[in-house]
DNA sequence: ATGAATTTGAAATCGGTTTTCGTTTTCGTT
DNA sequence: AACGAAAACGAAAACCGATTTCAAATTCAT
């Protein structure tokens, strides 16, 4: 008698596939469809709703981290080693997605810790605003 | 001559009723649909684009903040006096919203800014947590 | 190798939001 | 008060990321 099978057992060509991606994508926030054309290029056919299901367990499995952008769709990400440690900065102008491991941000929610009691998770934290190249498009624009 | 007329400059009718959903709503966070169904329950016949439109634009004018949820649409909810140089926490835990005001803020932002070249806008952004409670519950037990 | 359980993927569907475009409203000017 | 240009309206269609459907293919314990 051996264990029953659950949802989420097999372990499937795609799921290595889209682990595999991940895994050479060094920690960078890629979405569904963009790890589908990666795999495409590879010769890979796998199915983009394949893709989603894959990215729900690898997240449900705690292997990434799934970010809601404000305009384009999530982005999936490697959860490494250090993750708990920076935070994420979405533009809500192009949607671009960047870390943000800094010792002075470190120390600024520290300091909202230990002063206004509150303990910040990066793990579940976005910044949100303007990456640099729009904070700069945006000044050309209306330069006060 | 007078001033140029811009877009978003005549103050409609449907301009002043979703503004006044939102002013009744003690700060609550509304999506779009819910407060199209509100203005319905009153009578009040404004077509859900309008809604959308005009949220759009109170949220432009600084007047409501946008909140970008996982799972459902939007959620806009009225901005007090100094919300834009402040953050809003929210406790993972037990849900609990709360602003951050501190001087240390205007100094982390111009950090990120300046080194970072990230803007980041408070406007759009929550620090998710645990608050102070939640904080003290947790390391009652589990004291590392 | 067999077969039951799971996964696949193309197409259909979904739900929130935006666009389109002809009509209506607003508001400065007569 | 009426005119007319500019802006807003709103119903329908389009959009878009994500999910569901379901028959076919794959996985894996036996």
């Amino acid at each position: 008698m051996t264990e029953k099978k659950g949802r989420g057992d097999y372990k499937t060509r795609a799921y290595f596939l889209i682990k595999d991606v991940l895994l050479s994508a060094d920690g960078a926030h890629l979405r569904a469809d963009e790890i589908y054309d990666i795999l495409r290029e590879h010769g890979e056919r796998v199915g983009l709703t394949t893709v989603y299901r894959q990215l729900t367990r690898l997240t449900e499995e705690g292997f990434t981290r799934k970010t809601t952008t404000e305009n384009a769709g999530s982005c999936y990400s490697l959860l490494g080693e250090h993750c708990s440690e920076h935070y994420h900065l979405v533009c809500t102008e192009c949607g671009a997605l960047d870390h943000l491991s800094c010792d002075h941000v470190e120390e600024f929610m520290h300091h909202i810790a230990l002063r206004h009691g509150f303990t910040v998770s990066p793990l579940k934290t976005t910044l949100y605003g303007l990456c640099a190249a729009c904070t700069r498009k945006k000044k050309r624009k209306d330069p006060q």
